[in-house]
DNA sequence: TATGCCATGTGGTTGGACCACATCAAGTAT
DNA sequence: ATACTTGATGTGGTCCAACCACATGGCATA
């Protein structure tokens, strides 16, 4: 069973026993490399290989050098696997824009729909509102705080899985729209749509009219993508 | 700005660039591990820790010896990074198992009311069934032929993402509920409930009756789920 | 013609060496 | 006594050279 295994996986299966049993916890410190090699009678390579497989999965995060901030230090984001993997697997033309706008609008409209109004991310996203409503933020300013808000609004619900999903989707696609979004003919119109449909959107949910926030949110994702020339999916009948 | 990448992610990005502008196709062959060191001018070292990260999204695989099966190619499965990830998170105990089931109760009664009758995978779903009809399955079988009946039916939808999703997690917490379900004090009738309520939602999507079928299979999740303990978060109000 | 063997090219693994970096303790100059 | 310098220490980051296991394909041989 264990000489069978390739040696990297094996340090993988070690380190995924070690946290499944709890001697491992978030923001504790793996051992040293050359350590675990040690230990596990395999070569730093191999322990080097598991490393960067458990940090492209946000499991862990490495740090040179002394002090707090190096060694090698359990971490938990949920949202790094999610982020690169789909940007590759979308890279390969085999996963198509439209799935991906199409699990959005399900993920968030479900998530603005059950969203708790006493939420606290629900005050970043008034304060993202606000931010919008300058007059003078350029069009790349207003997509990050866009994004931020999306993603505030999402955490409202209290799924962690559903709002890391739902932003790591919007990623995804993120620089295939930003160009086109921005350069649209009259970018200062359109932004004054999207200040007013996000406007009611939170309004809708802080009123804790959760089907009509959902509707709303719909239609914008829904908008938005149409502009940016990738409408969702056409749901089989 | 090349300078400043670690070596690695150079390898990555060059292969992300590759596979995005064409030049990579799913089926081909990366060069060997060799040439692509001295083409980036980095160790073999750097080349083969990015590819096991590339190997961990699905986005390739690698195979020693020759002939077709030999060398890295690049594979499209979208379910590995999912996977595997899941798993690893849910052990960190930041990814509550409630949050997993709502999101699997969310995306499944999202692709069955979607389901387009005419499909092929519900060819496949049907003969499922059958499989899961014969008296003398034992409950591990019945289990596997379950989860496959499951992920049959969420592609009818058509958006793989959302049917990928759904796989990755209820594999993700497949181990924890096992043991639980099939050591009830009457497994026996447990199974003829379940075939009942597969065979409900099977006919309800194939009569078109969307929103039942949703209804159905939600219900089916829900009380699977809180059979084994894990009852789905209380979504916020 | 049929069989066996080995050259070739692939990934898999190892050990060792060196570097860059950040800290901390000891030593030194003021 | 205080402030500064310096070096020892331990971490990950990188590279190299070698060897192994494996699967094929062609060559030599029976």
């Amino acid at each position: 069973m264990v000489a069978t295994m390739k040696a990297h996986q094996m340090v993988l299966g070690w380190v995924e026993q070690e946290i499944a049993e709890d001697r491992l916890r978030i923001g504790q410190r793996l051992p040293a490399e050359r350590t675990i090699a040690e230990q596990l009678q395999v070569s730093r390579t191999s322990v080097r290989e598991a490393i960067r497989v458990l940090e492209a999965m946000g499991i862990v995060r490495s740090g040179v050098g002394s002090g707090p901030d190096a060694g090698t230090l359990v971490i938990a984001d949920p949202s790094a696997p999610f982020t690169s993997a789909m940007r590759l697997h979308f890279a390969t033309s085999h996963l198509p824009a439209g799935d991906i706008v199409q699990t959005r609008l399900l993920l968030e409209s479900w998530a603005v729909e059950h969203a708790d109004p006493a939420s606290a991310s629900l005050e970043s996203a008034h304060a993202l509102l606000e931010a919008m409503d300058e007059p003078n933020v350029d069009a790349e300013r207003f997509h990050q705080l866009d994004a931020e808000f999306h993603v505030a609004l999402s955490q409202a619900a209290g799924n962690v899985l559903i709002s890391t999903m739902m932003g790591s989707l919007r990623d995804a696609i993120n620089q295939y729209t930003l160009d086109l979004i921005v350069n649209l003919p009259d970018w200062s119109a359109t932004a004054t749509r999207l200040r007013a449909e996000h406007h009611g959107i939170y309004d809708a949910v802080m009123a804790g009219e959760a089907r009509l926030a959902s509707e709303l949110v719909a239609a914008h994702i829904e908008g938005y993508y149409r502009e940016a020339g990738i409408p969702p999916r056409e749901a089989a009948q």
